[in-house]
DNA sequence: GATTGACATGCAACCGGTTGCACACACAAG
DNA sequence: CTTGTGTGTGCAACCGGTTGCATGTCAATC
């Protein structure tokens, strides 16, 4: 069997990618002369890096990265996994990374651990030869795992919180106290919380959080959990919500918020005057109807600060235990309102 | 200043990782040798073969896939363009692109034109020299371009119509076609379609079908356009549409759906008994509440398939002019009822 | 007018593999 | 003893950049 070797059709003008080869010949300069043009402008005189530039422009020229790793040692490239592209947490977050990459000239490989951890190894097995770092979102690695792979290529981690490693975490606790605040100011008494997945950081966090946000104002908390954390996951907890007498709930993420409206509907409980509901990201409530009363967090900004961070590592700029925390707010729309309780027993009538 | 060579520790004691010249070195044999025992076994002496399979694992030896990369053309790495990663018709789209190169070895790297033409051009330049391959999704770039592009690296279109290149498209027709069917039976007589950005083949093609299905079912149609075809600019439409009659409306996508629903609720108009509204895509129209009827699209699949044909192409496996067309469904929900008109002429009573 | 830098550019080696071609050697047939 | 046919390896060029060092030019300085 022969084996070909795939090239496409040479020289420029019938469809070849261009090299400084090119560009040096058409110029009448040296191959070098072209690289620095690129890299160490500030040794060309000025006249001579806007001839190459101008030509690489119309050839439409890009330097090689492949190539220039192999000389450098440098790949241009970083790797960012998550657990599940389609969960709308990401999508922001994805685009923020390669948004905050492409400035910085590098290019963004991405995987999907499909929540899976040991698809979450291969990927980072699979990528890290050729990448000069990774960002690594919600991962699902213990943190031996992580940081086995954190001394191969430099790592940094989104909502997942290893002491040593440098991670940017979206801070659900502020926005969280802010809901439970403005849910007793409401007058409800009785929440219930619907968790997410049970090994995630970000779901350990609420729960704490709002453990003691409640304790603070006196209400009762019923904590339930989606499983899984999907819009039906959301769903199906609306009965144990409902026997549980609560008149507010907070949800894991704006998915499960979803579910439960949804849930709650059919069984014919109305939002907010039956029952309040608060969501948590803050990722599509503001393109559904209804508007979602929400926590905001930010995780766009996680996105473009690990990128930040990561490259900055990986130039060798930065320093010590990075803990970048984002701090998160309440975003009051149109699924919360006063305790039907209180509504029952006299005043509000806040409208009509 | 001094630009030090960025180096990682590694395997071998010295800090050094192990090339196949050392290998060869040590056995005193050619690189070449060396090379093929990875790469072609069969044209070397099998003790030869595993002389040197041997040596490599007691250095703790695997090729340098940059180099390969670089001397044979093959980088096992694809480009997926996309106009926006938080739209999200995209997520699940490359979600399943990723999957479908894993599959086969391969990596993607993801990048985001942000819906600009200039910026597409950009990334597509920067990507070609280290990719195989390209999938472009929705492009906004002339067919001139894209041709042009097309020459240098394998390109696989999704969402873009031009003949002679490899392309996959979502084909709203027959959910189009369907929708309107739907809406005549429920006795509808005016449409509004709220188009979607002007130059996307996706808002031309659903133009084109929604015009041509009316005309068969006797209905009048008055066409919108959304801009910027998001949440608010659906919201904004509400009042052209109140204005024109219409009883049912169309959406060019989810989001635009959503948006006109927010927009119609805050006039009083309840759905879907003064107003039916069908949405396109399918895409979060599951995950929010009201469900929403919709056109369901097949954007996964368009990614896997892309991404299949491009590694045929690439593999040189692939032949003749390819053009996927996925067809789409209606997905009745909640959104669509009978005509208010209907409902107060009497009959139909579908139902209860 | 010769000396000295500073500056701009070229030369050539190198990064770590792959591969077309040539060569050496072995063995079989003429 | 030639000639022919394989077979297993080595040589060297190449992929597309980067970079240490050498060279050439020109103006400022002595």
């Amino acid at each position: 069997m022969l084996r070909l070797r795939y090239r496409f059709p040479m020289a420029t003008p019938d469809g070849t990618v261009p090299t400084i080869s090119v560009i040096a010949k058409e110029l009448g300069v040296s191959r070098s002369t072209v690289s620095r043009a690129f890299t160490r402008p500030d040794l060309l005189r000025p006249e001579t890096v806007e001839k190459v530039l101008a030509k690489a422009q119309t050839l439409g020229y890009a330097p090689n990265k492949v190539a220039r790793a192999l000389s450098t040692g440098q790949n241009g490239v970083i790797a960012l996994i998550v657990p599940d592209i389609a969960n709308p947490f990401f999508p922001p977050l994805i685009r923020a990374a390669q948004v905050g990459a492409d400035h910085q000239d590098f290019c963004v490989l991405l995987g999907d651990s499909a929540e899976n951890p040991a698809q979450e190894s291969r990927l980072i097995t699979r990528f890290t030869p050729q990448v000069d770092g990774l960002v690594l979102a919600a991962s699902r690695l213990e943190d031996a795992a992580l940081a086995e792979y954190a001394r191969r290529r430099p790592v940094v981690l989104i909502n997942r919180d290893v002491p040593r490693m440098p991670r940017v975490l979206t801070d659900s606790h502020t926005g969280f106290m802010q809901a439970i605040a403005h849910l007793a100011e409401l007058g409800h008494e009785h929440l219930a919380y619907v968790g997410g997945p049970p090994g995630a950081w970000s779901d350990h966090q609420r729960r704490r959080g709002i453990a003691a946000a409640r304790a603070d104002h006196g209400m009762t908390l019923t904590t339930l959990q989606a499983d899984p954390a999907t819009y039906d996951g959301g769903k199906a907890t609306v009965e144990a919500i409902l026997a549980s007498g609560a008149t507010a709930v907070l949800a894991y993420d704006d998915v499960v918020a979803h579910g439960v409206l949804a849930g709650l509907t059919e069984h014919g409980v109305r939002v907010p005057e039956d029952m309040s509901v608060i969501g948590c990201d803050d990722v599509f409530a503001a393109t559904t109807y209804p508007p979602l009363t929400t926590i905001s967090l930010r995780c766009a900004e996680a996105g473009k600060i690990a990128v930040s961070v990561l490259l900055d590592l990986v130039a060798g700029r930065s320093v010590g235990d990075v803990r970048h925390s984002l701090d998160s707010h309440l975003i009051v729309r149109a699924t919360t309102g006063p305790a039907p309780r209180a509504r029952r027993q006299g005043p509000p009538a806040q409208g009509s």
